[in-house]
DNA sequence: TGAAAATATGTAAGCGCTTACATTTCTCTC
DNA sequence: GAGAGAAATGTAAGCGCTTACATATTTTCA
């Protein structure tokens, strides 16, 4: 059988035309693409230039087959359309490369039933380890990996009581922290915007860390006025309004995010409410969206970038059999903005 | 030689075990994976029931060596930090995987040698196909993806003196029309801040447009205040500062981009300028923030989710030798809001 | 009813590379 | 200058899959 003759596949130059044409054998071309070090001057000079000359590539199927890794890392964020993610990644991707490695990223929209199936697909193309957000996750899924061989590094959580390696910050004790200052600052009447908390240990923890704040300072925790709504300026908006519609509305609304946060926002102007003087709003993240508008917001800031670089540092160390390295916290901090207030007395 | 006892790679199911397991050749078991249709019904579930009780999955590499095909498709785009990148690329990756492709993203941080450098990469990885920003590149690039195989669509611009596969918008046509209606609203004195035009046919094209419009009006084309500047809101904000030190400060400042106008707005707003009354302000690209701000930004909206989608069906089909389709061009809008008005008199 | 056509399955040859091990060629050291 | 050790290179066995072609089985219809 001959499929060399395909009429649309071109005849590529195979490492062992390289080696016929330096006068080689395949074994040393290889050595020369892979360890150089192990080939002398004189011979790497001579193979590289018929590379050069023939202007030969190596066959990625050819190469993962034999080396048994592709040299692609793969990660799965909830979407490519928030900053917060983007940016994280931006710096996952130029760590990577520096490494010789890349990334292949896929989204979830949020969804852990198109998670899994995600996940399924990157190792499926190859992925030899992979980076995931937030620990909360079907454990069969994780069975699966530890099965494949591939390893997983969890960031943006940070839970000393998950036993796999993870990059991230604790959550909850950062929202503690604003809620704290928020409660300080004498308001009582406390309104929250998060994202589903269902699957979402991140959005979970920071209402955890709203109501630590409450207790600590002796208002009940089951007074806090709650709305869970997907991710979008549109529906911080729309929660925003219905907080405001209550018989005894929210004297601050503390945000799970800096989008919702936006959103409250929009609707406050659009209400012809005053922020801070008649409502108070927070947000978490501290993307570039919380400086743009107008008070800017006060929020919690993140440190995506490093979380991104740590966290391919960290993956490509557990490439290949690496121990799996211990938790890692990084800090946030609070950033205090234009658009938190003592509440009108 | 025996790599199986390597103590780190656990020992996966094979396809030659399923096929033990199912009692048929390995031929009827890759077939049952593939082409479902050639296998008998009993056949296939006595196949797929061995699949599921191994927890077979595929080996990438082997597949990709004797299919000669990876499934992957791979973009690079400017950076994952934009959001008009980010929507069209989240579009683009949902069709994909329609049609169970994957994508490999990369970025070039606006670099040409990085963007290169990006290209040769995903194409070692086993990119099928390569989906890029814009026709402005060395033509060598095109050399060597031709020499490859590998099919190219180029997004983002539609320019018909361009032979290859691409899909896009007129920037230079929209533009044009923008810079129209500022003209007509009685503009003469026009400031532009636009992205670096070398190696960016998109930021080019834009700057063309305004020249054009301006030439129809008997303006010098050669009297628009330009200035050039990298992506981000402070360089917006930084140009916008300069125009407005000038001994005529322009009436209006067309901007290449709406991160480039929000940051030329923030700046008006610190100057103390009443936008759109002491000068007007446009964006291009109709992303969120244009209508976060206050007031929001009169710009050009850019069907970006449509184009990602339409550019995963063309470049679906260019993969194994689909005829390259004629270029496309899409339909954007002019989207009038605040922060354009007639020069005060 | 039997031969041709259609369908289902098996056989086995690669795909292009990496790398364990074998072999050859240098470098020392005494 | 001989022997030991190090360095450079070669040999060839897979890696796990797809698919052309061969073979076996069933269907179709004159």
């Amino acid at each position: 059988m001959n499929r060399r003759l395909s009429d649309t596949a071109p005849n590529l130059p195979t490492l062992a035309d390289v080696a016929r044409a330096a006068g080689v054998s395949t074994a040393t071309v290889s050595r020369c693409l892979n360890s150089p070090a192990l080939v002398q001057t004189a011979t790497r000079d001579r193979v590289l230039s018929a590379v050069a000359a023939l202007g030969y590539s190596p066959n990625f199927g050819a190469r993962a087959l034999a080396a048994r890794r592709t040299g692609i890392i793969g990660a799965i964020i909830p979407t490519m359309e928030n900053a917060i993610f983007a940016r994280a990644i931006q710096a996952f991707q130029e760590e990577l490369h520096l490494s010789g490695q890349t990334l292949l990223v896929a989204s979830s929209s949020y969804s852990p039933e198109i998670e899994a199936d995600q996940i399924r697909t990157l190792v499926a193309r190859g992925a030899d380890a992979l980076l995931l957000i937030g620990h909360d996750r079907d454990p069969g899924i994780y069975a699966f990996l530890e099965q494949r061989g591939v390893p997983v590094l969890v960031s943006w959580a940070f839970d000393p009581a998950q036993a796999r390696a993870s990059i991230g910050f604790d959550n909850r004790r950062a929202m503690a922290g604003l809620a704290q200052e928020v409660l300080q600052l004498g308001h009582r009447n406390i309104g929250m915007i998060s994202a589903h908390a269902a699957g979402n240990d991140r959005a979970r923890d920071r209402i955890a860390g709203v109501r630590d704040a409450l207790r600590d300072h002796g208002v009940d925790p089951a007074a806090l006025d709650l709305i869970e709504t997907p991710y979008s300026i549109a529906n911080g908006a729309e929660a925003m309004a219905r907080l405001m519609a209550l018989p005894t509305p929210p004297t601050v609304v503390i945000c799970g995010n800096d989008v919702l946060a936006v959103g409250a926002l929009q609707m406050a102007r659009q209400l012809g409410l005053d922020v801070p003087r008649q409502v108070s709003i927070t947000g978490f993240d501290d993307i570039e969206l919380a400086t743009v508008v107008d008070p800017a917001l006060t929020t919690v800031h993140v440190p995506h970038r490093e979380m991104g670089r740590a966290a391919a540092q960290l993956l490509v160390g557990m490439v290949g059999g690496g121990a799996a390295p211990a938790p890692v916290c990084l800090e946030t901090k609070l950033c205090f903005r234009g658009t938190l207030a003592a509440p009108r007395t």
